[in-house]
Parts: structure tokens; C-alpha cells; sequence
DNA sequence: CTGTTAGCGCATTCAC
DNA sequence: GTGAATGCGCTAACAG
């Protein structure tokens, strides 16, 4: 039983609404009272309750994050972000993981009705324009990572410019069979997400293999659901092609990684007879001297509070779009072919 | 404005006390009238707003978590497991991240008032006495998870045990140069989180060694701040000792990790020169086919919350002590020494 | 069985 | 400047 403001106001002799007042920092209290007020709160060790806040500010005071796959390094990063800058105000964060696709359509359906947050991240999940609509006409500001659309606020990066930014990479050290290994596309069966970031980087190596006249092959787009262990099969395959890449280009470091054991097992060294470059820039690649694309994933996620925190401090603004800078880093996995 | 009970009640011709009544399934009502009230809440989409509820009823509906390192395989694993259990049942999760002791102060200060959570899961954070007593009086339940206290519910494994089983197995395939290669024991400086599980691993790895009349050498310990970077410089320096290890002992997976690089890079083959056990069998465990004891880190945060959720409803139960099983997963990082 | 009423703890009009 | 009164949406006695 924690002391309330009633409590507080009779310490202090004064009506509740003074000590509200002091709370809030709202209207003038003559500063006598207001150190009475706030000497009695600090001798009962009063704190506000949160609930009862809300139920008269009418409003939750808690931001919610919907992310697919809690587990992977990207989102973990990102989610660190995210907590630490939520942590900082004086919202409460909830985390709502996605592991299927009902799931999300649950999770998006009954998230942002205004009951339970008042501002939602939504991680790499696409929504519809169905959702979006809904999004919209139920007030809570909504910030989209990793995922876009034209209607709501959203912090990006370049996918397909980093897809070019890696190809023409390795195009420049003299690879000319360059391979891409990603998960599947387009492929709502093995993918239910949508996500878009593989397809988008998929389409920044195509375009880099056509500046450079290269023609593509398509026996060096190989696609799986998404792992470690699913990339290295894929590695094993492109490896063994009759006419094998020189150099692979996987859509997440953890791809990357896959690869990388690949050419071990296959008794290839790297990068002398292999390139292999990844994206994301995840803690381990630096560990492991891994070639990237990095993006700022931790500031990701305070860049997503910022803007949410801005949208709920002035609702009705325009969505916004930002677009975190992508960044080329050469380490030890990348060198020119044989 | 989503609608309220009044609304409901109104549609429906009933008071709100019999709409609350068909929410709560509390006392009887004549099943036509509730089918009304059902009919009613249907046509509105009537939710009731969580946080009223709360002010109604004095609880929370919330429960807090507070763990270190968020990012940690180990650490995020558990929290799946509490994520997905407390999904499942009417409370929301917060998770509140400690990454420095004076956080995880604050944390144990603030949140454990009644205000912000009904109850707490505190993962691999020992609290101290003075911390136990004010949990205890604040009325918050409290379940710890990989750490302990005689008069807190917790959810741990034996971490001595696994230490023993992990050295007895490498003692049984001939070993008897074992290194135990960990985080500091018991430095506050570099570790002020005081975690036990290495310490306590460490104790089973010393036990093991001296039932098997082996006698232990302080070379062969050597500890540095957890990561798989400083894991790998402490596997080089133990590799690089005048009489080597044959097997060495880490206290974690991610450790396991760095010392299974450093082997390759000094040209040692993993296990026919050196063998290598870690601990924990976190996912990418399986991918490296890396020996190692299992805990069950998922399983440990559903059962966290699912005596969480008990004491929540049997208040004043005596705090329990879950000890769950340990498994060696016998892969191919360990073999007989040469 | 069901409707009325009194809080839950706080912010916020209004008068004084 | 300050206090008393009203309401946020719901639950839980209390009458009927």
C-alpha cells in the first residue's frame, strides 16, 4: 500500500490538486508550498501511480514493438536500440514476438486499438494496405523499421543500393562470376513475412552485374529459408556448379556465414579462392573479419523512438521517411579473384 | 473512441454491472441476457480497456523481467520462452535491460513497487539480502532464473553438476591435462554483476579433477571478461603453454567458440589434437556439432512464468526451488587425447 | 438474476 | 495560488 496523493496532500496541508500541480510542473505554486509538498513526497517516498495516471490522462504511456524473430542478431540489435532509448522516457515498452504469420495479423489487428499503446514500431513486417488503414484511423502513431509504406512514418535504409554497393565491390576487385544467396524472394509459402530487404538487394546486384555488362547467370541466385545452415547448403551448391562463382554475395551476415563454412569444408581458402561478403554488419562479423554492408541497426532503433516520441508529441504531422546511410566495410573475406 | 461498457450496456438494455458480469464470467446470468450482452459487445467491438481494469481491480496485469545483456544467446533464448508464455496468458511483459550495475540498481529499486508490475522475473542478477527483503515486503512476486536465494522462488539448474559431468566426460575419454577456460570468478571490478554459474562450474570442473585423482593446475584456469574474442586470446595463451592442455573446458558456448577459432588457427584439429566442451548448447551449438552440457534455456522461461502466474494466484506460497535437468550432448568436438 | 452506487488514484475544470 | 468537485472505464459490494 503505497502512499497516494491523498496522503501526500495531508502531509503537506494542502489539497490534492497542489500536489498534482507540483507532479506536473503545471500552473504557478508559490514556491514555499511547492517544497513543502515536496518534502512530505519524499518523506512517504510517494511515487505516482502509473495506472492511475493513464486512466486519467487517457492515455497508455506504453509503445509497443511488433518484430518477427526476437532470436536473430539483426533484430536483437535493433530491439536494444529501441529499449534503451523507450527506457530513457517515460513510456514503458512491450514486445510482441512473431514467430507466424497469424501471429502477426493477431498482433496487428489487436495492438493498436489505443487501449493498450500509444505508439507502435513495427519491425520488417510489410503491412497491407488493409492494416495500414486501420493503423491509421485508430491514433496510435505507428513507426515502421526495415519496412515500408508511403503512408506511414518509417526509417529505412537503401536495400537495393547496398546490394549494388556490395556487387560493384566485388566487381572492382575483378570478380566477374558473382553469386547472390539469400532466402526465397517472393515465396509466400516458405515466407509468410513478405519481408522485402533480400528482394530489394537482390535488384541492387542485378543492376551493379548490368553497369558492369555482366550478364546473369540465374544458376547463381540460390534462395533458401532463412539460417545458417541452410546457406551453407547453398554454398555447397553454387561451389560445386560446373563453373563456380568466384565470389558470393549473401543477403545477411548469417548467410555469410554459412558461406564461409562452406568453403572451409570444400578446402577452399578464403579469400584467396573465394569472396564472400554479407550484410548487416552483426557483432560477430567483425570477429570473424567478415566483408559487409553495414547498417546502423542499434541506431535504428533509437532513430524509431525519436521520430515515435516526435509523432506523439504532435499528432497529425506528416509521415516521415528516413533513410540511415549504408556503409561498405572491407575486412578479410574479399579480395580479387585468382 | 473505441466503446466503453456504457455503450455496451446501453445496446444491450442491461446495467454495466452485467456487462462486467459476462466479462468476468462472475456470478450467473441468465443465458439470454448474456447472449444479449455478447450479441451487444460483438456489434460495437467492444474491448474492455485494459487499463481501467487495472485501476478497478488494484493489479497490474503486467509482469517485469530484468536481465543483463539482452543480446546474449543464452539470456535471449530464456526470454523467448518468458515472451511466449506470458503472451498466452492476460499479462503484458515488460522487460526492463541492465547493462551496468548501477541500471540493474535502479531496476531492483523501482520496479518492484506494486505500481509497475504484479510480478518479477529477474534473470542471473544474485540479489543481495537488503534486495531481498525489500521484494519481499513490497508483495511483488518474484521468481529468479539462473541465480538464487533461499527465501525467493527459483528457477535454476546445477551448475556444479554440469561443471563435474562436463569434466568427468573428458576424464573418461583419457584426458588429464583439462583446462577450464571462463569468466572471472569473483572479480566485482571486471563482473559487477557477481554471476555464480562460472564459479559453481568451476567447482564441479575442481571436484571432478580431485575424485579422479587428478591434480589441479592453476594454468590451466584462466578467465577473462565473457566474449568469444577475449575466449579465443585465452584458448591461444593456454594452447601456448609449455605443457598444453589436451582438452579444454568452457564455461560457455560462445566461449566454446572462441577457443574452437583459436585451435584452427594454431593448426590444431579439433578433436584429435585438442578437445573442446562448452556449456549451455545454445542454437548455434548444434551448427558447430560442438560438445557440450544442455540446459534448457527455453523451457526455463515458461517455467519462470508459469510459477510466476501461480504465486500471482496463491499468494504467500512458499517459495519453490525448480532445478532442471543437465544433459551432455555428446557432438565432435571431443574425442580421446592422442 | 440484475441495476445502482461507490470507489481505484490521479488530472482537471471550476470557484474562491 | 489553491481547494473542492467531477470524471476516466471498470469491478465489486450492495440492494432489489
Amino acid at each position: 500500500m503505497p502512499a497516494t496523493i491523498y496522503h501526500v496532500a495531508k502531509k503537506a496541508g494542502v489539497g490534492i490538486a497542489t500536489v498534482s500541480r507540483v507532479l506536473n510542473n503545471s500552473a504557478n505554486v508559490r514556491s514555499s508550498t511547492r517544497e513543502r509538498v515536496e518534502a512530505a513526497m519524499r518523506a512517504l517516498d510517494y511515487h505516482p501511480n502509473p495506472i492511475a495516471q493513464r486512466m486519467a490522462f487517457g492515455k497508455t504511456l506504453t509503445i509497443g514493438v511488433i518484430t518477427p524473430f526476437f532470436t536473430r542478431p539483426a533484430f536483437v540489435e535493433r530491439l536494444r536500440g529501441i529499449e534503451a532509448s523507450v527506457a530513457e522516457s517515460e513510456y514503458d515498452l512491450i514486445v510482441y514476438n512473431v514467430e507466424t504469420s497469424e501471429k502477426r495479423d493477431a498482433y496487428f489487428r489487436s495492438v493498436p486499438t489505443g487501449q493498450r499503446v500509444d505508439g507502435l514500431i513495427i519491425i520488417s513486417l510489410p503491412p497491407t494496405n488493409a492494416d495500414v488503414e486501420r493503423f491509421l484511423k485508430s491514433k496510435v502513431s505507428t513507426v515502421l523499421v526495415d519496412t515500408s509504406h508511403s503512408a506511414l512514418n518509417r526509417i529505412i535504409i537503401d536495400d537495393a543500393a547496398g546490394g549494388r554497393m556490395a556487387t560493384q565491390h566485388l566487381i572492382q576487385l575483378g570478380h566477374r562470376k558473382i553469386a547472390y544467396l539469400s532466402d526465397p524472394l517472393n515465396d509466400p509459402l516458405v515466407s509468410p513475412f513478405r519481408f522485402t530487404s533480400s528482394l530489394y538487394r537482390y535488384q541492387g546486384y542485378r543492376q551493379a552485374l548490368e553497369e558492369a555488362g555482366i550478364p546473369f547467370r540465374s544458376e547463381y541466385h540460390q534462395a533458401a529459408e532463412h539460417s545458417r545452415y541452410q546457406a551453407r547448403l547453398l554454398a555447397h551448391k553454387l561451389l560445386s556448379l560446373p563453373d563456380p562463382p568466384t565470389a558470393i554475395f549473401a543477403a545477411s551476415d548469417t548467410q555469410a556465414m554459412g558461406a564461409l563454412e562452406a568453403a572451409h569444408e570444400d578446402s577452399l581458402k578464403v579469400p584467396e579462392d573465394i569472396s564472400i561478403i554479407g550484410f548487416d554488419d552483426i557483432e560477430i562479423a567483425t570477429y570473424l573479419h567478415l566483408t559487409t554492408i553495414r547498417q546502423p541497426l542499434y541506431e535504428t532503433g533509437l532513430r524509431a523512438v525519436e521520430l515515435l516520441l516526435f509523432c506523439l508529441e504532435h499528432p497529425g504531422s506528416r509521415p516521415q521517411e528516413i533513410v540511415l546511410p549504408l556503409e561498405l566495410v572491407v575486412r578479410e573475406t574479399t579480395a580479387p579473384p585468382k
